[in-house]
RNA sequence: GCGGGUGUAGCUCAGUUGGUUAGAGCGACGGCCUGUCACGCCGUAGGUCGCGGGUUCAAGUCCCGUCACUCGCGCCA
């Protein structure tokens, strides 16, 4: 047997011309004239148009073969004359003459089109995965998903990480998400999970003396999905060191994530912009302030503004506001800059999408030279407005927008409406990435529902002021040292420096609501190692998915996975979660009992 | 669990105020064409308008229910 191929189709040149060469491919497009055929070959590598006529006994074979075909075709490479050069393709300079032609792999009628641009429904190309991996955006966006991992690797090890395997079969961990079980066979009713992240094992390295750990994680969790949120399954850069702060962190992971965003920021064609490193810290508590939420879009450069005080003075009337505030709401304000000119519709639409989110509505200032314009302006007079015009730094031909509630709902309107009017004004500056650390997360929250304090984020960070703190401090004014990285709106990773104390840990949890036994009981792994002399440490996981995402400007995660699930956590192309075989169900020692309504359905 | 959007030919979509036999491009099949590169031209086949019910003389179009996909909320330390 002859070899498939001596040249990829995206390899011949002019230099090639008059050579006998052998490629191999899928036909991606003919273009049929009769007695002239021209044949697109394509592979990894790119494509060769090969051309055949009448005059050669194969041209009927030819002819007949389907798109996505796959061949192998031998023959000369022809210099094109001047008029025939296809600037357009890399080997557009010269075409082959087909000579012998083998078909390896024939192909049904395509369900979708491979060749071209234009996206099919997510349902076909999910269930067609392999072929729409075929297209070409597919193609390079994982390329490009291989080339920030292999990136991230180097990167890693030269800075002096290891990279570790940890167990996908694994032990519950008791941390926020609900867990995939997988059931043992040999110990029937147990059930190993599968790791939500490899947090316990990376900090138990970290005891067992290897000062820097990295893994390319694959990480599990059976939680509804989003936009940029696969469900089931999805990969971080996990990694944790010994002996550092939290400044050590993000010196060390800080300048990596720069250098491969700055690596890759050419991919869609423009070069865009990555913060300078080292990137800007904001505190939490800042961040819920200026920007109503954990992750700000710094892109956008409206900023939130408390304007409670405003109206508690005596001279403000506005009874729609000074109600909720006298109950303890607070204001928060939007400058809009130079929209004094934008139609009545621009104020209307923007109030129509707080009646959607839920509020009363969008209520707002216009200030034009002779003084503040709008539904609520009569209520607050000149001082109190020029209060207001201190606070927010609004300008003639500015306005601000209102919004009023108890605090919890206003922070987040006001963060959507940041969002939302940025965008309206087109101030997002889609051509940067900007990234910032948040810092200084509460180490516990309160819990309205049930009436208690809950870790707010990592029940595992090392609170600020340790075990004095936990002693002797307000709870819910305890921060942790816990951090995430944000890119743009989007939170790449959370991180912390761990509570490697066992009775710090202890009492962390005891104000949560464990008693010494709970925690004994469920972290015996990591308390007992604890005790054995663990090393300060600490880490991070940036989301591998969300990276590859930001850096190929690609609004769905799943168009960066080669393989994901739908929104329903299915994979239409393997047909996976599928029913076990009775016998199965038999050695596990399993019955599946299903809720009324899906025996229904199923019957 | 909840809310929004979508569902019409194999694929992508159009379909007006409810009114004749539901259309286009691509694909498939057949024919013509020797320099195209999204080749061109002619023709043919292909439809449970997601599904079920209702209103109406008449429903792709209006109403109710339901299913699928998708976006968001909840959830995701």
């Amino acid at each position: 047997m002859h070899a498939y191929r001596t040249h990829t189709c995206g390899q011949l040149t002019a230099d090639d011309v008059g050579q006998t060469i052998r490629i191999s491919g899928w036909v991606n497009r003919k273009r049929d004239h009769g007695n002239l055929l021209f044949v697109d070959l394509r592979d990894f590598y790119g494509i060769t148009q090969c051309v055949i006529d009448t005059s050669h006994p194969l041209f009927k074979e030819v002819e007949s073969t389907r798109l996505e075909t796959v061949v192998t075709v031998t023959g000369k490479v022809i210099a094109r004359v001047a008029e025939t050069i296809n600037e357009k393709l890399p080997t557009g300079r010269i075409e082959v003459g087909i000579e012998a032609f083998e078909v390896q792999g024939t192909a049904q009628v395509l369900p979708f089109q491979v060749n071209g641009d234009e996206d099919g429904s997510e349902e076909q190309r999910l269930r067609y995965r392999f072929l729409d991996l075929r297209r070409e955006k597919m193609q390079r966006n994982i390329v490009l998903r291989s080339q920030i991992i292999s990136s991230f690797r180097k990167r890693m090890t030269d800075a002096g990480f290891n990279e570790f395997q940890t167990p996908i079969l694994t032990a519950s961990s008791p941390e926020g998400a609900r867990d995939f079980l997988v059931p043992s066979r040999i110990h029937p009713g147990k059930f190993y999970a599968l790791p939500q992240s490899p947090q316990q094992f990376k900090q138990l390295l970290m005891v067992g003396g290897f000062d820097r750990y990295f893994q390319i994680a694959a990480c599990f969790r059976d939680e509804d999905s989003r936009a940029d949120r696969s469900p089931g399954e999805f990969y971080q850069l996990d990694f944790e060191m010994s002996f550092v702060t939290q400044d050590d962190i993000f010196n060390t992971i800080g300048p990596i994530l720069h250098d491969v965003f700055e690596e890759f920021s050419s991919y869609t064609g423009k070069k865009k912009e990555v913060s300078s490193y080292p990137f800007e810290k904001i505190t939490y508590a800042d961040s819920m302030m200026k920007y109503g939420n954990d992750k700000p879009d710094l892109r956008n450069p409206l900023i939130i503004v408390d304007a409670t005080s405003i109206f508690k003075r005596g001279d403000v009337e506005f009874r729609a506001f000074k109600e909720i505030v006298n109950k303890g709401g607070v204001v928060r304000c939007i400058r809009a800059p130079g929209v004094s000119e934008k139609p009545r519709s621009f104020f209307d639409k923007l109030n129509d999408w707080a009646k959607e989110q839920g509020a009363p509505g969008l209520g707002y200032i216009v200030f034009e030279a002779e003084g503040g314009k709008g539904p609520i302006a009569k209520f607050i007079p000149d001082e109190a407005q020029a209060e207001l015009i201190r606070l927010t730094g609004a300008e003639v031909g500015d306005a601000v927008f209102f919004v009023c509630d108890q605090i919890g709902p206003a922070v987040k309107l006001a963060g959507y409406a940041r969002t939302k009017i940025g965008q309206e004004l087109n101030l997002i500056d889609s051509n940067k990435f900007h990234f910032c650390w948040i810092v200084d997360f509460p180490m516990y929250e309160y819990n309205e529902e049930a009436k208690k304090i809950d870790f707010g984020h990592n029940p595992f960070s090392m609170p600020q002021g340790g075990m004095e703190a936990l002693t002797s401090k307000d709870p819910l004014d305890i921060l942790a040292y816990q951090f995430d990285i944000v890119c743009n709106g989007i939170e790449l990773s959370s991180g912390a420096i761990r509570n490697h104390d066992p009775e710090v840990m202890i009492k962390a949890f005891e104000i949560a609501g464990y008693t010494r036994e709970d925690v004994e009981n469920r972290f015996a792994g990591m308390l007992n190692a604890f005790r054995y002399g663990a090393p300060p440490h600490g880490g991070s996981a940036p989301g591998i998915d969300r990276m590859v995402m930001l850096l190929a400007d690609e609004p769905n995660i799943r168009t960066v996975i080669a393989f994901p699930m739908n929104q329903q956590a299915q994979d239409l192309m393997m047909n996976a979660p599928n029913d076990p075989m009775p016998s199965q169900l038999k050695e596990l020692c399993l019955r599946v009992e299903l809720p009324v309504q899906n025996k229904v359905k199923s019957a």
